[in-house]
DNA sequence: CGCAGGCCCTGGTAGC
DNA sequence: TGCTACCAGGGCCTGC
């Protein structure tokens, strides 16, 4: 699933394919790509045909094209990819939109199987759109602020995993990679965010950043077709996953089998062992 | 206002 | 074999 990592490098292959190009047609061709737009699928062809990309941006999961003072934004959902190739190949199962280019080079397909993903029109939004105001920084900007974000955390009465997929709070981390961290941190999904010592914090934000670096050094994370980099290659960093889709197998660290708790409508690895869980928890 | 839960959506798979 | 139920889950929205 597209995480911050995913979503860095799809930022990364759209910057070098992409950028500089100028769109010389849009088809959208599934009306849930373009729901947030609310100009409708039509207004958002308009307003890009014959606009220059800029440099590619990304806050936590969310990217966007700038266009002049302006901006295409994109969010892949559950199963978004954003694909480049040959304008002549057949058109894949799920494609939701099409970018042409005026320099008839490689265009730019949309594809999302289960149409969690969307793409709008940001006007004024090249810096940072105005929609994604409520974004968090994510924790390998500059402009994140562990201080604040401990403070917040403090005042949440709520469990920390829950907090970590609070994109208001931090963004960037999904339920992949916020097991994966908890794991490296050796706390419980169910800690108490206000229960939390200003070390747990630390060591928490410094194992989030270490493994959103891994992740993205590797390509991001494939456990099937539906994550994808634009040139359509799988990452590898599954192979590399602790606890994250490995219930029963042997925690890396102390050999205890990972277990798998029914969590906020999905699952949450952890081990047993490495991860007590609280006395007094919050989830 | 903070927090929790529902909903959107599709394809693969487990189970009967 | 063919059906149903369930699972994956990010973010917006609603209601308590």
């Amino acid at each position: 699933m597209p995480e911050l990592p995913e979503v860095e490098t799809v930022r990364d292959g759209l910057q070098r394919h992409v950028s500089g190009r100028t769109i010389a047609d849009v088809q959208v061709l599934h009306p849930r790509a373009a729901r947030r737009h609310l100009a409708g699928p039509d207004d958002l062809a308009a307003v890009l045909r014959g606009s220059t990309v800029g440099v590619v941006r990304r806050r936590g999961k969310y990217l966007w094209l700038p266009v002049g003072h302006d901006a295409l934004i994109a969010h892949l959902g559950m199963s978004g990819q954003l694909v480049v190739g040959d304008p002549g190949r057949p058109l894949a199962p799920h494609v939701r939109a099409t970018f042409a280019f005026t320099d008839g080079g490689p265009d730019l397909r949309f594809v999302d199987q289960r149409t969690f993903g969307h793409l709008t029109f940001a006007p004024g939004g090249a810096v940072l759109p105005p929609a994604l105001a409520h974004i968090a920084p994510d924790p390998l900007e500059d402009a994140f602020d562990d201080e604040r974000f401990a403070a917040r955390l403090r005042l949440r009465k709520t469990g920390i995993k829950r907090a970590l997929l609070d994109q208001s709070l931090i963004s960037g981390v999904g339920n992949i990679y916020a097991d994966e961290a908890l794991w490296r941190a050796r706390l419980h999904w169910a800690r108490a965010t206000d229960g939390l010592r200003r070390p747990d914090v630390t060591r928490l934000l410094a194992e989030v950043r270490a493994v959103l670096a891994a992740a993205i050094a590797a390509g991001g994370t494939s456990f099937d077709s539906l994550y994808v980099q634009v040139n359509g290659q799988s990452g590898y960093f599954d192979r590399s996953l602790a606890v994250y889709g490995r219930e029963g197998e042997p925690c890396p660290r102390c050999g205890t089998p990972v277990r798998r708790d029914k969590f906020m409508n999905r699952s949450s690895f952890s081990c047993p062992r490495c991860q007590l869980r609280p006395r007094r928890g919050r989830w």
